[in-house]
DNA sequence: TTCGATGATTTACG
DNA sequence: CGTAAATCATCGAA
């Protein structure tokens, strides 16, 4: 069961549909302002793309996951595309509706007089029908902006697994201290900054390492040499490329001597 | 839905 | 403070 957001969208139409219509509304101007902040809505033309992304980056601010905010800026845009394509119907029907009144009148008016007083105020009753129609997709729009707001918010709270090029870089740097797997706080400033993680998140993804490690070394043995492997390729290129006479000696397979006995019980600071 | 992997948090120690 | 160890909570694949 997979919750998106796709219900408060083109729900009933029974949410109150009076008593707000003529005067300033301030219930309406905030709305057009949320949407208009959040890049729904705005100078139209192209869904207002350029705006959402805008708005996506004002909201992510200060984190650093970009997966969340490719998934932020994918649902607003949807919603954003939602609620101009309903805007755009509903525009057109009003106007096939204002016209088919139209035509109805004017036949009628061959039987009976009518004013032009009396169609005007047709004209009226039925655009504001329609034009409180729009405020609640509006309202129903700012509504799934905000929930989805709320749950990007408190969805950074929850656990998100490192991208592969960032374990990749921790597991290189891993294994390739694993006689003293202790980083220094450059070195842990230089791994955050390299897998745009944070340096407690370093911090945190070696000590589970060293301890999940120690714990059961069998079912790390693959990964070990994988990596051990992988460094001593580029190893293996630095002397070749120092030594430029190879010698005929044939280094002992890569060694699956991955046998750290004493497992780095104490440490210093 | 289950279950192992995994990031984060808590607790205890020096 | 940093760490070890236990534990929690979520993810992701079978």
């Amino acid at each position: 069961m997979k919750e998106s957001i796709p219900d408060s969208y083109h729900t009933g139409l029974s949410i109150r549909g009076s008593q707000d219509e003529d005067p300033p509304d301030p219930q309406l101007m905030r709305l057009d302002n949320m949407l208009l902040a959040e890049g729904v809505s705005g100078p139209e033309k192209g869904g207002g793309a350029a705006a959402v992304a805008a708005a996506t980056a004002a909201v992510g601010v200060g984190a650093d996951n970009s997966i969340e905010h490719s998934d932020y800026r994918a649902k607003l845009s949807q919603i954003s595309q939602i609620y101009h394509t309903e805007l755009e119907k509903y525009e057109q029907a009003c106007n096939e509706f204002t016209t088919h009144v139209m035509n109805l009148l004017r036949e009628q008016s061959r039987t009976r007089p009518i004013s032009p007083k009396e169609i005007e105020r047709m004209v009226n009753i039925i655009h504001r029908k329609f034009s409180s129609i729009q405020m609640q997709l509006k309202q129903s729009t700012c509504e799934a902006v905000m929930i989805l707001r709320s749950r990007f918010l408190d969805a950074r709270r929850k656990r998100r697994n490192f991208s592969k090029q960032a374990t990749e870089i921790l597991n290189e740097y891993f294994y390739s201290h694993l006689s003293n797997p202790y980083p220094s706080e450059e070195a842990k400033e230089e791994l955050a900054k390299k897998c745009a993680i944070t340096l407690s998140q370093v911090s945190n993804w070696f000590g589970n390492k060293r301890i999940r490690y120690k714990k059961n070394i069998g079912k790390f043995q693959e990964e070990a040499n994988l990596y051990a492997a992988k460094t001593a390729v580029t190893a293996t290129q630095a002397v070749a490329a120092a030594v430029h006479n190879s010698q005929t000696n044939s280094p002992a397979t890569p060694s699956s001597g991955t046998h750290e006995r004493d497992h780095w019980r104490d440490h210093r600071g």
